[in-house]
DNA sequence: TTGTCAACTGTCAGTGGCTGACATTAATCT
DNA sequence: AGATTAATGTCAGCCACTGACAGTTGACAA
């Protein structure tokens, strides 16, 4: 009688899973209803009845009406956090950016689709950009975001992040790479996660002459202190592949 | 005896005059209570009462909370902007906007103090930093003006802002310099105009040599200043995106 | 000066985001 | 089954923000 042998499910007891589901449903509910009549338009009390709890319980699943919106982008970025730590120490930065933001698209597609529908979730990337108040609360998300990554690659290449300012400037370059690509992938009609993948991809082709140096060896660049090695920042279309 | 010849003020009627007196009333009023006790912590009421008008009126002058506390950025902004669209077409980008940017600060420095004391503005500068709602909304104001000085320095080069992504790459460059200045300014001891002034000329140094070149002749250093010798700058060696 | 007009302001009532406190229900453990 | 603990509902209340209406006060003309 040890235990009752709980072969219940595999992720973990009813009150998880229940859990679980209610979070999901409210997700759901809630870019469903920004989506269709706008996120101003739409009040909690809507939400919570949707999913027919009360209001009380929204707030105790999400702390304010902003975050059930990037409720999907953090998962995104918690994944590809992991998958950049899990990158080894021998990869150029900027590859282990893009190699960590490829396979963060590769396992978390399904994932994504097991909460909401991939359509609706670009629905709510539009919509993101079209209301100044989540443009806001977006940009800031990418902000503390960048801040960690940022500590992250300088930690990567034993540099310290206040004194060297170019793991910043690559991570700044890179964000804002990504920023467009999702923008562009949002506005598109392919909502596919391939989609999204070739765009990062060839998006990040632009600016990797930029930042395709070693700053350990300080090949093809400097490796302290002085700024900046943004210097090819500006252009527009070279070739110059040196890949590396 | 057409008029009653009002040499009463420079600046208008009496009306006008007492608008703009509750105007800065408010604004100092908010800033003092906000880095005085916390943003979140103080409420509108208390602002409106501390000017002696109705929390109504307080939202006849401002938007919402936030508003008030960037009224004297928004200042800064508009000179910077006006300056800007005044600089000659023959200065080279980087350089038009350094100017501008040095001469905003010039003749604002006495119109922000005419408003509020500056040692004020730069508690309220450290207190935007440490408040998330409030870095959001910095954060969505600085981007609002980029997309406006992006598009005023295509023009300036005859660019199209969506198909060259130069204008926008060099603005963001400089935004973040100026974002990190005046951060650093709000943290430090000396919060004089001249000390803002040098540290603006001494980071914008920095990022001057990637950007440095001509965007229509493709010729190296255009600018007034006394620029190091043309540096060799990051303008592609092939093919401009440009046309015209 | 006086009266009219328009602008500015105060009051009031109401909505919606958000929180603390407390009772209730439902899953887990023994 | 009963005790424990977590999730939820209910309720009261604060604060940001808005529309409507009425009162006040400068501007301006007669």
């Amino acid at each position: 009688m040890a235990t009752p042998t709980p072969q219940t499910t595999p992720s973990g007891g009813l009150r998880e899973r229940k859990k679980q589901r209610t979070h999901d449903a409210l997700i759901r509910a809630a870019l469903e209803l920004f989506t269709d009549q706008g996120y101003e338009a739409t009040t909690i009390d809507e939400i919570a009845e949707a999913v027919d709890v009360s209001q009380r319980t929204y707030f105790r699943y999400f702390a304010n009406k902003e975050e059930v919106v990037f409720a999907v982008q953090e998962m995104v970025e918690a994944r590809f956090v992991a998958e950049l730590r899990g990158r080894p120490a021998s990869e150029a930065p900027l590859t282990a950016l893009r190699q960590a933001v490829l396979g963060a698209w590769d396992d978390i597609g399904g994932a994504i689709a097991s909460v909401v529908p991939v359509e609706l979730h670009m629905r709510a990337c539009q919509m993101i950009e079209s209301t100044p108040a989540l443009v806001a609360a977006h940009l800031r998300r990418s902000s503390d975001l960048e801040e960690e990554v940022s500590r992250l690659i300088a930690g990567r290449e034993g540099l310290d992040v206040d004194t060297d300012p170019r793991p910043r400037v690559l991570v700044a370059a890179f964000g804002g790479v990504m920023r467009v690509a999702s923008k562009v992938w949002g506005e598109g009609q392919d909502c596919s996660v391939t989609a999204i993948r070739e765009l990062t991809r060839s998006y990040l082709d632009h600016i990797r002459p930029a930042f395709d140096d070693d700053w350990r060896t300080g090949q093809a660049g400097r490796s302290t202190g002085d700024v900046n090695s943004g210097r090819e920042l500006s252009t527009p279309d070279k070739e110059r592949v040196r890949n590396g």
